[in-house]
Order: C-alpha cells, then structure tokens, then sequence
DNA sequence: GGAATATAATTACTTAGGTAAATAATAGTT
DNA sequence: AACTATTATTTACCTAAGTAATTATATTCC
C-alpha cells in the first residue's frame, strides 16, 4: 500500500514543522520564516527568486514570508542593480541572534532523529531523495 | 547536517501533495479531501473524531474538509446517538466514484516511487515510522 | 437532582503553500 | 527606436493545518 508510504512522509513533515515552531515560539518566528534566515546565513544576501529556488516552493509563498521577516525587523530589502529584483539581508539584529536560534534548531532535530543511527539517517535522506525523479 | 532530512522530507510532502491534487483536479477534489474519502471507504462511516485521530490531525481541519465534501455532494452527516457527535458516510455519488479516484492515485504515488525497489520502499517506510518516537 | 467536569464539534484567527493574473523592468528583434 | 517577449515580484484568491476559545451535550460526583 504506497499510500503508507505518501501519509508517513506527510505525518513527518507536519511533526516536524510543529516541533520547529514549538522551539521557535520564543523567538517569536515561525518555521518557514527560519528557513529564509538559515538560507541568508549559509548564502549571504540573496535576491528573492534565489531563496525560492533554493527553498523550492513558489515565489508568492516568500514573498509573503520576507514581508512579515521585514515587519519584525530579521531582514531588510535592497533595491538591486536590475530594479525588478530585490535583494534581501540579514539585519544585525538577526546576524547577532541567529546563531543560537540555529544550535536550538538543531537540536530539536537531533532529538526527533535520535532513534536513528547515522548510518540510518544517511540512508532515509538518499531514500528521499530518489522519490520523484 | 540533520536540517537536509527535514527539509527533504517537507519537499517530498509539498511535492506529493502537488502531484495527489494534480491528479483529483478532474474529480474536482482535493489531497486532503482524498484522504478523508479513503478514510471512509476503507473503514465505513465514522465520527469525525474517528477521522482526525485516524489522519492524525486537528479536529478544526476535518470540520472544515468535511464541510466541503458536504457542498460538493462527497458526504453527508447523520446525528450519532451522542448529540454532539456526528456521523460521517459517503454519498452513493462517492461510492460510486471512489474506486475509480483510488485506482487514479495509487497510480500516481506508484509513479513517484518507482525510482525505488520494493525493499527501499519497505525500508524508507519503516525509517519514516522510527522518527519522532 | 444539580453543580462541576469532560468531550465533540465549531468558530475565529494565524501561518504555509499553491495557481493565475497583474505590474514593472529588462532583454530581444526587427 | 519601438514593439514584443521575458522575467522578478506582487496581488488576489484558494486549500491545509495549527492554536485558543466557544457551544452544546454527556458524564461524574457530591
């Protein structure tokens, strides 16, 4: 029964997210809106159809996510050199709070996985990745 | 990098979800739709509470769903012998159209996991199942 | 029997994601 | 140079799912 598989994968994914903003709440962000910082951290500034790519959801979904990451002061928007695109940063702010944001992230994900070892963990991320292709 | 598997999983969910919907448009329904319908079909009527500890959701989100299926004819709701519950059965429409949609979808999620034999299929299964416990 | 508690469903509000269409700026073509 | 096509982002509108609070019925306990 494939469906198993396809309702597993979407009970892990919920789990996950809810875990994430659970550890989030008192940062006051939500998991979506981490994953734009975490991609700014690792990337350095990037125009918005960067972080959809990179994140590969729709380009309305981040354009949504940066507002409210711009409301609340994580990141702010440059103009860049062609006008269409708008280049987004980190604030100091997040620059400064980020870093412990991430080893909490990290560990809430270390904990959800731990009943794997490495070497399974490796081997469910290959799995995944074959799906689809 | 534990971060890879999340984000992995949540891509394959969004991408599932995508291909599900894609496949009901002509039924004029969706995933999550779906989901509740096969609920039905495999086990007979039940309450909603019966569906959301099934689906392993909220009970607000099949409140919802199934308030759709109702306006489009999938469902309809008998007062259980408790008041407050209510009973949830499938149209003749859906009885009707139901095994058609299945066959549809097992398709489907037969395609996206075709790149994987049935042993990895077993195997990713039962990594998925081990998270989170 | 009546007050307090628990339970099923709902409502209101939030984020997350998608599609389709609109806008504005750029690139290409003739 | 001007028209066309493409591209980056946004807007509008839809489903999906969560939390918190509300409503209505059942259950429990004194």
């Amino acid at each position: 029964m494939k469906s198993l598989l396809f309702h597993e994968i979407h009970q892990k994914s919920r789990l996950s997210i809810k875990e994430v903003n659970d550890a989030l709440k008192e940062f006051e962000l939500y998991s979506s809106q981490w994953s734009i910082l975490f991609c700014l951290k690792q990337f350095g500034a990037m125009t918005q159809k960067e972080i959809w790519q990179y994140l590969n959801v729709e380009a309305p979904t981040v354009t949504r996510t940066i507002a409210r990451l711009e409301e609340s002061g994580w990141v702010f928007r440059e103009e860049g050199h062609d006008k269409r695109a708008r280049i987004v940063h980190l604030t100091p702010f997040a620059e400064q709070n980020s870093p412990e944001i991430e080893k909490r992230i990290q560990h809430v994900e270390e904990e959800m996985v731990s009943s794997l070892s490495e070497e399974e963990q490796d081997q469910l991320l290959s799995l995944l990745k074959k799906i689809g292709q």
